[in-house]
RNA sequence: GACCCGUUCGUCUAGCGGUUAGGACACCGCCCUUUCACGGCGGUAACACGGGUUCAAGUCCCGUACGGGUCGCCA
């Protein structure tokens, strides 16, 4: 039988990152054996699900590259894939249980008899656990009062007002659907025996079940929308590449048990499995996110770099067509961990006017014979007859042997000249792209200022 | 509070009875170098605690502590 898995959201706010990570393993481990991933959206809840926060999901899940085989948008043998739209097979199903003795009405509502005896999860990430729902649920624990009271342990299935909920659906739509494996937060792993009494009544085979381990804060909580990295549309606007943060979500609670981090998505779908996925929960850390982002940067054909970063550049004013930024893009590389660090590495090469920073002027200012120094450079490659590295480099070389100094002595200044500031792209390469007479006027401008 | 799950450097992790406890991010130092990066080399840094079992325990068992989760007519 293949392998059939899904995503199971629920569209009543973001695409977070611990949803999309569920997601990256539901297809990872789908495609890893060859098998289906099925997107649902659980929208019984009508108050709060909005198709805006649909769009969200689908969007964060389509700029990942999460495609889904059967779902909105493409179909499917066992749709409808809302289950807002599938009331009549909820109906159907509960007249099973109805017909079985497993339900009774209580206040308008429906609930489903628990069973008075240990269930047992079998699960491929905790192993097996047990727990007697009977038991578990004759007590709640009220969060007001702190206090625990005496409760129904039966289930409520369905409203009084017609609206089935989530434990009913999910297990009928995991039957209908055909889901051999489910694999989702350990959040659920409590409601799991709940479940597994619901496939019983229904006299259907339960799936395997994998429990995910959680991905928190950096303060060891729950991920709040306001924790730096926790949705997904704030990566692409960062300036992440979807295959970067896949691979440093597929890394929060799996390893590929050897030294590799880096991943392309074809290698995370070969090597995906549950052997590799361990057991408590981890903490987000930015930083590796963002080194990972270098990483997958730096791995980029010039062709995608440029496609990528293009979005980026022209919102920092940098025009895309000047046909100088291939070539400037080709220095970025090494400098920039986000699509949205490259702009500032080589604008100045697209600004008409130095932005002179002051610690960088500082150290130049405070240079023994600085004004000579300068004069000299500025002199040598006005003469220098040709303008590629080669002859600029020598045009410097000679200049600095002129004035009795080492070449790197000409650098710095010449750097801070040119482009303001001790950091950014390769000197040289910039003073090609530039051009000479560009060069000489930055120079000259620089020289003037610091009189 | 009850129940469930978990606990290896600050963080992500490898380890599946015998290891100088390995790697990565971050941090620090050195090298490379025209700056900044990249890269290279090195460093600081971990088995939560207490009992067992065993010739031998980070690895197995039991407690404790701590963390997380669940306890809705939310999903």
């Amino acid at each position: 039988m293949s392998v059939r898995t899904r995503f199971a959201p629920s569209p009543t706010g973001f695409l977070h990152i611990g949803g999309a990570r569920t997601a990256l393993y539901n297809w990872l481990y789908a495609k890893h054996h060859g098998g289906q991933f099925i997107l649902r959206v659980e929208d019984t809840d009508a108050e709060r699900s909005t198709a805006e926060s649909m769009q969200v999901i689908l969007d964060g899940l389509q700029w990942l590259g999460l495609d889904w085989d059967e779902g909105p948008g493409v179909g499917g043998d066992f749709g409808p894939y809302n289950q807002s739209e599938r009331g009549e097979i909820y109906d159907r199903y509960l007249a099973k249980l109805e017909a079985g003795g497993y339900v009774y009405e209580d206040d308008g509502a429906i609930r489903f008899r628990v069973p008075d005896r240990t269930i047992t999860v079998n699960d491929l990430v905790c192993g097996e656990v047990s727990v007697n729902l009977k038991e578990q649920g004759s007590r709640r624990y009220n969060t007001e009062t702190k206090q625990e009271e005496e409760a129904n342990p039966d289930i409520v299935i369905k409203r009084p007002n017609g609206g089935y909920i989530f434990h009913f659906v999910n297990v009928v739509d995991d039957i209908e659907m055909g889901i051999t494996h489910v694999i989702r937060g350990e959040d659920h792993l409590s409601n799991t025996p709940k479940h597994l009494a619901l496939f019983e009544a229904l006299g259907a085979t339960p799936p395997t079940f994998a429990h995910i381990p959680l991905n928190l804060n950096p303060n060891g909580t729950k991920m709040s929308k306001r924790d730096q990295g926790a949705l997904i549309h704030e990566y692409q606007e960062s300036g992440f590449l979807p295959d970067a943060v896949n691979n440093y979500m597929a890394l929060l609670g799996w390893s590929a048990k050897d030294d590799r981090e880096i991943f392309s998505m074809a290698e995370l779908k070969d090597l995906f499995d549950f052997d590799g996925v361990n057991n408590s929960n981890s903490k987000f850390d930015y930083d590796k996110c963002k080194w990972v982002n270098g990483e997958h940067l730096r791995h980029l054909s010039n062709g995608e770099l440029q496609e990528l970063a293009g979005p980026f550049l022209s919102r920092s004013g940098i025009p895309a067509a000047d046909d100088r930024v291939p070539a400037a893009l080709q220095l970025t590389r090494e400098r920039a961990q986000l699509l949205s660090e490259i702009p500032a590495v080589i604008a100045t090469i697209f600004e008409s006017e130095v932005s002179y920073d002051d610690a960088a002027v500082a150290k130049v200012t405070g240079q023994d014979d600085i004004q000579n120094k300068l004069s000299a450079l500025t002199a040598g490659l006005a003469n220098s007859s040709g303008w590629d590295e080669v002859e600029i480099k020598a045009a410097i070389s000679a200049a600095a042997e002129g004035i009795g100094v080492k070449m790197g002595a000409l650098m710095l200044p010449c750097r801070v000249g040119v482009m303001g500031s001790t950091s950014g792209a390769d000197l040289v390469p910039v003073l090609v792209l530039l051009g000479q007479p560009e060069v000489i006027r930055r120079l000259k401008g620089f020289s003037a200022l610091l009189d």
